[in-house]
DNA sequence: TTGACAACTTACTAACTAGTAAGTAAAATT
DNA sequence: AATTTTACTTACTAGTTAGTAAGTTGTCAA
């Protein structure tokens, strides 16, 4: 499952194989399928257990009791960690970008996921708005997906780029964000 | 070229094959490689295309000619039409999504053409400051990685989740950039 | 000690992949 | 009218893909 997901992450779904995984286990195809009997199947345990992790991050007592900037700049960390990681990219993102030819429980697992993260920016940014931190206007919910969005795209740019865009897309992120208007 | 262009927007360049393209046309396999051997010569061929209609576009006079609001309305208005077109990703973004497994050619290529988006974005943006049209904090550059990194996962963004949520995201910039300090 | 089960391997299939070599038929050039 | 070139088709190759069926081996419980 971490090799899936890496897999997902540096080549995307329609990258790899199972013969890439076997490889990398030193076992044959077979022992693979023998745990998940199907690409799909794989692909979904590890969408859900990637989904699992984040909802555990986010309940947990330490994540909640930072404040808002703290917590920005906490879900900003996670790509900066995605990006230092051999220039990974957004899974949502990575799986996003094949939506069409997915099959229809991962595209539902990425839809599943992209709310969810989207769900937690949201309800971060209004209480940073409503604590006087955070300037923007309009929508949260558009605000979050902004951000969002701009995560993943900055992950992918980064590989043509270099890292240097994506640390200048945080930092434009976070000037807009905490600029006194 | 122009179906390879549709597939790399709508299934990724690993996502499609000369069989795909050979089927539209109703012609043989052999047929497509008599025009461009490798696939790799092919996807170039599109991007270079691509590239060479960008120029155009922003040397055009009509284009030249209009205020910073409304060349990044006829920005945006690209990228509104990319979603309009078949849920279609930007190039450059699919490209990238898969950058890792890419031939040297093509990721050369797609590094370029994000580069040359880029510099007009940052140009626009810039002037539109300076006539004080746009609001924002930082460089240019930096909100210019911003803005595009944004576009790009919308559109991804847009597919599991629904184009109301790409138009948000245009919405939301428009509101960043438009607004009173 | 037997037997069940988990975790494999071996050996395979059918479909698809990019790419090639040789032949063909019509159009353009000489 | 003869020749060349263009744009194909037919027929193929070697490699990869997800997935399967049948057999093997070590572990653990009854």
């Amino acid at each position: 499952m971490d090799l899936a997901e890496t897999f997902i992450q540096e080549k995307g779904f329609n990258g790899f194989s199972y013969a890439h995984i076997a490889k990398e286990l030193e076992v044959k195809n077979a022992a693979v399928h023998y745990h998940f009997p199907t690409k799909e199947e794989l692909a979904c345990t590890v969408i859900q257990r990637y989904r699992d992790r984040f909802q555990l991050w986010i309940n947990n007592s330490r994540i909640k009791s930072l404040s808002p900037q703290e917590k920005l700049d906490w879900f900003f960390s996670i790509y900066t960690n995605t990006r230092a990681d051999n220039g990974k990219v957004c899974l949502a993102g990575s799986l996003e970008t094949e939506f069409t030819s997915l099959p229809a429980s991962l595209q539902e697992q990425t839809g599943a996921l992209t709310r969810e993260l989207l769900t937690w920016l949201e309800a971060t940014l209004q209480e940073g708005r409503e604590k006087d931190v955070f300037h923007f206007g309009g929508d949260p919910a558009s605000k979050a997906a902004l951000i969002l969005s701009s995560l993943q795209g900055a992950l992918q740019m980064a590989r043509a780029l270099g890292t240097d865009t994506f640390y200048a897309v945080v930092e434009q992120h976070k000037q807009d964000l905490l600029a006194i208007a």
